[in-house]
DNA sequence: AGCTCATGGCGAG
DNA sequence: TCGCCCTGAGCTG
């Protein structure tokens, strides 16, 4: 369940439980074993995400670059006992905290090089104060690609997935269809801003929600998603529910490999 | 028990 | 644009 937000709050929660603590690292599926014994016995000096990349320091400029990818977890476990080794690529603990590492797209022990490298594909995080979204802008005003493909672009929004696309593109009452270069500026701003509003509730929460209280299924009588978990949205995941605000059946489509979600009716303006 | 799908991203063609 | 990689939850049978 890994968009940018996810990543930042493991970043805090593993900063708060390891930070400056001697841990031990290991990879009982051992797929990582090499770098896991280099890092083993360390001192875990940090964690920090940028987008949907997390990077670990351990010790002094060793880093483990981690991307979940679509299908990867990071869990908090029990300390002591590891449950299905075959599938634990890392895992770090101490006497008190333990969390394990399965399924991921990245894996890597990489130095700053190599870190300040993957950070240089990315664009402007939503998340990270030192974020300038006229980076991205730069990218879509000059684009023809629709926003709702610039939007998955992480060289345009770093830490950006298919459910905040799909969330902001509806709260901006934007068609996902719109060239990138026939956005203007003003649309751009708000667009950001309205992911830098959303996001750190993401990080706070651990979920996605971006629903108004007006316009809750409580307050409009129309029904939530159907997914038992996960937060408040306006469209993802709701194809044929009605549109919270207008009452439309939501809309969904396959684009580029993802499902896209939207109100026809609420988002006709481009 | 098996199948499908998922909040990603890459490389081949 | 497609196939592929990694895992596991939530269905179907």
């Amino acid at each position: 369940m890994p968009e940018g937000h996810v990543i930042h709050r493991l970043a805090a929660e593993l900063e708060s439980a390891f930070g400056g603590r001697t841990v031990r690292v290991t990879s009982p599926q051992g797929r990582f074993h090499g770098s896991a014994a280099l890092l083993d016995g360390t001192t875990f000096a940090g964690a920090e995400a940028y987008g949907k990349n997390l990077f670990i320091e351990f010790g002094h400029d060793l880093f483990v670059q981690v991307h979940l990818g679509l299908i990867g977890k990071l869990r908090w476990v029990e300390p002591g006992v590891v449950q299905n080794p075959d599938t634990v690529r890392l895992r770090i603990e101490t006497e008190a905290d333990a969390v394990e590492l399965r399924g991921p797209q990245t894996c890597n022990l990489i130095g700053p090089d190599e870190l300040a490298a993957v950070v240089a594909t990315l664009g402007p995080d939503p998340l990270r104060a030192d974020a300038d979204p006229d980076r991205g802008w730069q990218r879509v005003h000059r684009s023809g690609r629709t926003i709702a493909s610039l939007l998955m672009d992480q060289r345009v929004a770093a830490g950006v997935g298919n459910i905040y696309r799909a969330e902001v593109l509806f709260r901006q009452r934007l068609n996902p269809d719109t060239p990138g270069n026939e956005l203007s500026a003003r649309k751009w701003r708000a667009l950001w801003a309205d992911l830098a509003e959303l996001m750190p509730y993401g990080v706070r929460d651990g979920r996605i929600d971006t629903v108004r209280e007006e316009h809750t299924p409580e307050a409009t009588g129309r029904e939530p998603r159907v997914d038992r978990h996960g937060g408040e949205v306006y469209v993802y995941r709701r194809a044929g529910l009605p549109c919270l605000v207008c009452g439309r059946a939501v809309s969904v489509r396959e684009f580029e490999g993802r499902n896209l979600y939207w109100c026809g009716k609420c988002q006709r303006r481009r």
